[in-house]
DNA sequence: CCCCAAATGGCAGTTAACTGCCACTTGTGC
DNA sequence: GCACAAGTGGCAGTTAACTGCCATTTGGGG
């Protein structure tokens, strides 16, 4: 939930809210990424209308539905990944963390429009632990000096991209974050070419 | 259009097929990733039923309409590339000129549910031409020996996700492909987790 | 050049994502 | 403990992706 935009949701309706993001990760781990809408909502014990009231569209719904059960069981990763005293690993320790999350929570994920995208908008926390431990690696000169924070959070929307072609439940994966980890790692490597912002809500499209 | 699968689609048909490819990329390219197939139809000079005779959903679609008028747009950049002596170079022209044209066409991308995974779908002569330099560049000894084709198709699968998060016209998916070749080209670099298969069509959902 | 299989397109129907309208209920601040 | 704003849910309507049915047209092999 973007708890932090609403102002002083009224308590049945946050209680509401709450039975809704239950309701979404259960129905799409039961029913997969089609599952409609009308049955989150009745599960929940809610008209669709509320549940529209309160989530503007599928896409918003699925983000907060990732963002409500996923950062809790990122939680203990990202403890233990900034605690590493070695920032590569603690790095892949992270990147692995996500990604297992996001193949347990492929449905969800596959539901959105834009799975790769979305990933990389959710969980504030992922992001924020990501940057500090690119940080500390390129103090420690194992990291690439001329990555950003925005680099990472691409870099992690690329790496969930690469879960649609295997498999649930594998750990295939683990391949391409070693593989691009080592990019990550390339500090002898030329310059990179430039970097250019994400992409701002209201631009793109038509 | 996957003109292999389907035996003799009498002359008419086939002329209607292609009218409908053209309509599709000048739709999408006019009115966005959400353009409706009935005005493909409409433009295309056909009735909606007939589009779905010869492709059996919006995302079949697609993958025609992008294998179509896309295979000779990089036929050119597929020359260059595996004439380059510096295999690594090859590589990332290959990349770019696979990269530039996914960014043209992204409206198209963008319409089909899973836009990374189907562009690594498409196209078979830049997956082996991706393979061959590939092949070329570990017998250099300059790209890492434990890659296989299929990761190549991976990787750009990974790079074309990396465009929803830029504006389009923008070149700034170039420093994902520098940053994702250094990896590719870590020959000193340990060995990677183990390759699991692609999934099948059959597979996966639900 | 004729006949039949192939191809077509209109229409009605289904499902899902939304939206607006509106009468009804229910927290909560005063 | 009341009044009013906040919240709710049903219903009807829209748009789009499909599917089945079927009468009609047409290409091309014999």
């Amino acid at each position: 939930m973007a708890t932090g935009t609403e102002r002083h949701l009224r308590a049945d309706a946050a209680r509401n809210a709450e039975r809704i993001l239950g309701a979404a990760r259960e129905v799409y781990a039961d029913l997969g990424p089609d599952a409609p809408l009308e049955e989150i909502a009745r599960r929940a014990g809610v008209g669709i209308r509320t549940l529209y009231r309160r989530f503007p569209n599928k896409e918003e719904l699925v983000r907060a539905a990732l963002e409500h059960g996923i950062a809790e069981q990122l939680a203990p990763a990202i403890g233990q990944a900034l605690g590493d005293d070695d920032p590569k690993r603690g790095l892949v320790t992270l990147f692995e963390a996500a990604l297992s999350m996001a193949d347990r929570e492929r449905n969800i994920l596959a539901a959105a429009n834009n799975s790769g995208t979305i990933t990389a908008e959710v969980s504030a926390p992922l992001i924020d632990s990501l940057s500090l431990l690119t940080r500390r690696g390129q103090e420690a000169g194992v990291i690439r000096a001329d990555l950003t924070p925005e680099d990472m959070h691409r870099v992690l929307g690329m790496l969930v991209g690469v879960l649609w072609t295997m498999n649930p439940g594998g750990e295939g994966w683990r391949r391409y974050v070693a593989l691009v980890v080592d990019g990550l790692c390339s500090v002898a490597a030329g310059p990179l070419p430039p970097l250019v912002p994400f992409v701002e809500p209201g631009d793109c499209l038509i």
